[in-house]
DNA sequence: AGGGCTTCCCGA
DNA sequence: CGGGAAGCCCTC
């Protein structure tokens, strides 16, 4: 018996099968998805089991498999061939589309780490007559008694609950023994108190049509902020599980959307894993085996979570489908959504994209029918949409209010008398502070990157937001030691500070990476701020997503237009879909909401959609931009970038690589390039991009897959390819 | 990826 | 001629 493996190192080099020896003892042991040790090289390394066959010649000796990594983890066949589909729609390695799957702590080489963890119960040794009749003669009343008693009324209890002599001298005695049993480190019970909330008549709707579905439909499922689309997805999970099926619920960013996944423990209580970064290994281990040993029907989680190994996944959910997390932005470069429809193929299950803001892609298939479009037009329950203002800070600036408007300082002072919240929005996206001298004007630069600096008041120093480089901020400008150095920009520090000046009884918490790098800091915050901890909360776009705070009924914006001048044919459609989920934090219960929005272009369309809560018009005004600059949804984008440390390789392989697209793509497409990447130098290397664009092109991928091959053996190069990007 | 083997270049 | 660095190629 033969096994062809995958070995697993994530290089395309050594991306093929090799063969082995399948010795007697894991016969019938061994099976396809399996993860094994072999012997590579003059190593043991952990390889995937892709086939396995009785007869193979070959001119050499083959080694023989060591061992079996775990034999509960393997991945079934549905997961072997998504491994193959993510390898030809990415152009990745394909052991790193089965890594991917796995969860991180499976994925690493450190084979010996034991992730079960168990605890020790104590029971009794002998029958409970003999006990009885053993305490009848002991007579006397101590911690042995005392534990023999609660044994006679309990079948186990935990070990460390109990002293350690006592347990000792029982276990001499032979009248107790400990036993192991494998623990969960997650354990939530489900909530039998739990409030459902009566469906309204369009959520009701969009739970029957989406619950009568038997294929394997895409629905868009457009529902305004405040709109309780969680209740739908509750409801149609519900609906599921009672019909003995499973469901994934994918969200952009766990942390924010604890709140949702408290209530699907109150609903679904240990049935229920989840998915996110925050968890240890452990815990990550725990989640998958209860997936993998069947015990779990709702799975909830980040990007990564669509690879759950579920069987019968009755539907597939994925939530604030326009975030861009579910996009991976290193190998493998899939997109979960992808991903989804691909399982909802294989299961025939409906797939349901949430938001209020979907993607133009999105909306624009909807529209054509490719997906079923499902609307959710009105805020569940007593909420209405918050009334928006554009304040022009062109004026604001005449009279030297630089950071918050007239309007705004009044509508907080408001609130704080009121006794109401206030969310502070500070776009920062390409905005960031940096430091520059108006003498000479120098500005510190990354020395590995092509980046400005950002300044951290709090340290005193400066970092690249890129490579991680840190520097001392000096007193006088180093190019021209003058003290010309001037801050520029908005930073949450700086912010913080003008509000406590200007709100001195306010309490204010900021929410932004500085303060929530710590395990458990988002949660904090934003369960502090739901408890009235505090008055204002400061945040850059992190704060703005799916958030339910009743108590908030003013939301101001700062610098609302930074992140339209970024140059990516995204920025408008990215900072309409932030402003519009920012303003839907304001009034979500009975209190009525106010929005500000403060901006050097009053007159900006994408402002005065948002103003005016009209995605039709944003979405009908995008769409002809992208249309005349051949940009999705009319065409799709494939970006190509060529690195190296050395320049002038750089720019020569660009140019060779853009020359052989020209000549081996459709006519109808278009090679742009080769320009020098967004960002151009990073870690010392030179990045240059080419672009295509194209409708229907079958000559790309075998162009694509060619020019990768080139590059596999070229270690001086590298050749960077992603199909669909979100940027370019 | 990582180690071993080959090649190539330069100094004495 | 020798040594060290750089490139190449193999791993069942």
């Amino acid at each position: 018996m033969y096994a062809e493996i995958l070995i697993e190192y994530p290089t395309k080099k050594i991306d093929k099968y090799f063969t082995y020896i399948v010795p007697e003892n894991l016969q019938g042991i061994i099976s396809i998805g399996m993860k094994v040790k072999v012997p590579f090289g003059n190593k043991i390394i952990n390889g995937f089991v892709m086939n396995i066959i009785d007869n193979y010649n070959s001119e050499y000796e083959l080694k023989e498999v060591v061992d079996v990594v775990d034999e509960e983890l393997v991945l079934n066949k549905e997961l072997m061939d998504l491994g193959k589909f993510i390898q030809d729609k990415t152009l990745c390695p394909l052991i790193s589309a089965y890594q991917t799957m796995l969860p991180s702590s499976l994925k690493i080489k450190d084979n010996d780490t034991n992730y079960n963890f168990y605890k020790t119960y104590i029971v009794l040794n002998k029958s409970k007559e003999e006990i009885k009749e053993y305490l009848k003669n002991y007579k006397k009343i101590n911690k042995q008694s005392e534990l023999l008693n609660i044994l006679l009324e309990n079948e186990k209890v935990i070990k460390k609950d109990y002293s350690v002599s006592s347990i000792k001298s029982l276990i001499e005695k032979d009248l107790v023994k400990e036993i192991k049993e494998q623990e969960y480190r997650i354990n939530k019970e489900s909530n039998k108190l739990v409030v459902k909330h009566e469906l309204n008549e369009e959520q009701q709707n969009a739970f029957d049509v989406i619950s009568n579905c038997n294929d394997d439909t895409t629905f868009l499922l457009e529902g305004v902020t405040g709109s309780g689309k969680t209740e739908v997805y509750l409801n149609l999970i519900n609906s599921c599980v009672n019909k003995g099926k499973t469901a994934i619920l994918l969200v952009p960013e766990i942390s924010l959307t604890m709140q949702i996944i408290n209530r699907f423990y109150d609903w679904f209580g240990s049935s229920v894993a989840v998915f996110h970064s925050a968890l240890s290994n452990g815990e990550k281990y725990d989640e998958y085996l209860k997936i993998i040993r069947g015990e779990v029907s709702v799975v909830i989680g980040t990007r990564s979570a669509i690879f759950t190994p579920l069987e019968n996944i009755g539907i597939i959910i994925v939530d604030e489908e326009h975030s861009d997390t579910y996009k991976q932005d290193n190998t493998p470069r899939y997109n979960a959504i992808d991903i989804a429809k691909e399982r909802c193929k294989y299961h025939n299950s409906p797939l349901v994209l949430g938001s209020a803001t979907p993607t133009l892609e999105t909306r624009a298939r909807a529209l054509k029918g490719v997906y079923k479009h499902i609307k959710l037009s009105k805020r569940a329950g007593a909420g209405t949409l918050p009334n928006v203002q554009i304040i022009d800070m062109v004026e604001e600036v005449k009279k030297k209010n630089f950071i918050f408007s007239e309007e705004l300082i009044n509508k907080i002072n408001d609130n704080l008398k009121n006794k109401e919240q206030v969310i502070i929005l500070l776009n920062r996206r390409g905005y960031s502070t940096t430091i520059n001298c108006s003498n000479c004007g120098f500005t510190y630069k990354c020395p590995n990157c092509d980046i400005t600096l950002t300044y951290h008041k709090s340290t005193n120093n400066l970092r690249c937001h890129y490579c991680g480089y840190m520097t001392k901020k000096e007193d006088k400008c180093p190019n021209c030691h003058e003290d010309g150095l001037n801050y520029l920009g908005l930073g949450t520090e700086k912010v913080e500070l003008e509000i406590n000046k200007l709100f001195p009884d306010a309490r204010v918490v900021r929410m932004d990476q500085d303060t929530t790098s710590k395990k458990g800091a988002h949660e904090r915050i934003i369960e502090d701020f739901k408890n009235l901890k505090y008055d204002i909360l400061l945040g850059t776009q992190m704060i703005s997503k799916g958030l339910d705070f009743p108590n908030v009924t003013l939301v101001g914006i700062l610098n609302a237009d930074s992140s339209l001048n970024i140059p990516d044919f995204r920025s408008n459609e990215k900072t309409f879909a932030l402003l519009y989920q920012a303003s839907g934090r304001a009034g979500r219960s009975n209190l009525k909401g106010n929005v500000i929005i403060q901006t050097f272009n009053p007159d900006n369309y994408v402002l005065n959609c948002v103003k005016n809560n009209d995605f039709n018009s944003f979405y009908n005004y995008e769409m002809d931009i992208r249309r005349i600059l051949k940009y999705p949804p009319y065409y799709y984008l494939t970006s190509l970038k060529v690195i190296s440390n050395d320049y002038n390789l750089a720019l020569e392989n660009a140019t060779k690589v853009c020359d052989y697209l020209k000549k081996n793509v459709d006519e109808t497409s278009v090679v742009l390039g080769p320009t020098t990447a967004s960002l151009f130098k990073f870690n010392n290397n030179y990045r240059f991009q080419i672009v295509v664009k194209y409708r229907f092109d079958n000559k790309l991928i075998n162009a694509l897959k060619y020019l990768d091959s080139i590059y596999i053996n070229d270690n001086k190069v590298n050749l960077e390819i992603d199909i669909d990007p979100l940027h370019i």
